[in-house]
DNA sequence: CGATATTTGTGATATGTATCACATAGCCAC
DNA sequence: GTGGCTATGTGATACATATCACAAATATCG
């Protein structure tokens, strides 16, 4: 860990810039910068918390195995705040987080970052119009859940990870099958089948992690129609 | 409609406490009231808005149907606010809400809700630990969806009205066989099969509409194990 | 009150996916 | 390299639930 100013750190994140700047020097003595590999925890659910963590780069996985198996609730990619739920609420984390690549976490102390809330409202404007982004694509994934077979399932998850990730047809999956199926909500030997029925249909190309989306316009498709 | 003083109106809410004097003047003159019968649309999802709906009174329900499949993503019981997510992101309504129950709500103008959230830090910051409290509720109905099995899903929903709706163990279900399935996430005549295995296992007593929880420790189970 | 529409229950069948079993491949430690 | 470990692919089977079809019950409305 080491002391940061917050001041440069901190300031890609919309809710930061609206932090003056004696808040700013404030938030430089009460935060802590800490870098994290890959699959490395940043925090285990039903641990007590004081602190919200602010990622300003990589991209983390929230998960919970409360039922003796894990399961994946979302992805999150920098910059965003995390443990806000937990923290504000009692102090305990409802799930834990685990990094998926190399990231860069700031701790700050919950009493400060409530105290910007309380004195800043541009601060808390902008952190409540993250959490009802939040609110509207836990909609969208209960949807998906709730209505959508496993290869629509599948089809979303890669549809996400070229789109909302990567930015590109081609990429390393992150995940393990079996991770991808803790994500979904389907089996490991499921998500087999169906991305091996995607290569054979030239949806897609796979090789181990390696992915290339070949026909997007199909995988939309079947993503649509579950 | 009609106007009136917020003062007497809103105060239940954690959230409106929290505002002062002159700022629920001004609540008073930007927000009416509104009263609906059981089954009415407070709004439609695709509409463009430009209130806050806070829920002083009764019950609601958010749902979607996208995919021309009726979907219920939450009920709401009161008090609470609606239509935060969309409103606030670009004004256009991601999800319809109507009412279950008789249901007194007021439509307060979008421009003095985000007013009172950037001078009021103790309304923001009732407003997020609202939202905080709503996202791991989210989070735990996508876990149900994800890893329950029908029998578990319908436990859970019979759960959930005896403790957080009705406070009893003897209701009157405000849903048909199909809005359950709709809201579980499974088929209107797996309900049927289902309450019918609950009513000879003397799990619970059904008579249409009229649920009695007969076991709610073996329901509780069946809702764990899934 | 009767006619019609809606909701509900229930059996038979189809289907999708989990599970099990096992083979193969890749990876790390020594 | 060899041995053990984990991840992956694939077939056979079991099981849960959707779907279909229809009957019965209930609500709605003129």
């Amino acid at each position: 860990m080491q002391k940061t100013l917050c001041q440069s750190c901190i300031l890609q994140s919309d809710a930061a810039i609206k932090l003056i700047k004696n808040q700013l020097n404030e938030l430089t003595d009460h935060c802590s910068r800490v870098e994290f590999k890959p699959g490395e925890i940043i925090f285990k659910e039903n641990a007590i918390s004081t602190n919200v963590v602010y990622i300003q780069r990589g991209l983390v996985k929230i998960h919970t195995d409360n039922f003796s198996k894990d399961r994946i609730l979302r992805l999150t990619k920098a910059p965003s705040y995390l443990c806000l739920p937990g923290v504000l609420g009692d102090s305990i984390n409802r799930f834990s987080a685990t990094t998926i690549e190399p990231t860069l976490a700031c701790f700050i102390d919950i009493h400060v970052f409530k105290k910007f809330i309380l004195e800043n409202g541009d601060f808390a404007y902008q952190i409540i119009l993250a959490l009802s982004q939040n609110e509207i694509k836990s909609f969208q994934v209960s949807l998906n859940l709730a209505q959508k077979q496993a290869n629509g399932r599948v089809a979303d998850a890669l549809l996400y990870f070229a789109r909302e990730i990567y930015n590109s047809q081609a990429f390393m999956l992150p995940f393990s099958r079996q991770e991808l199926g803790d994500w979904m909500g389907i089996s490991r030997e499921s998500v087999s089948r169906i991305l091996g029925e995607f290569h054979s249909a030239h949806i897609i190309y796979q090789n181990g992690k390696e992915i290339t989306i070949l026909n997007e316009e199909l995988l939309e498709q079947i993503s649509q129609k579950g």
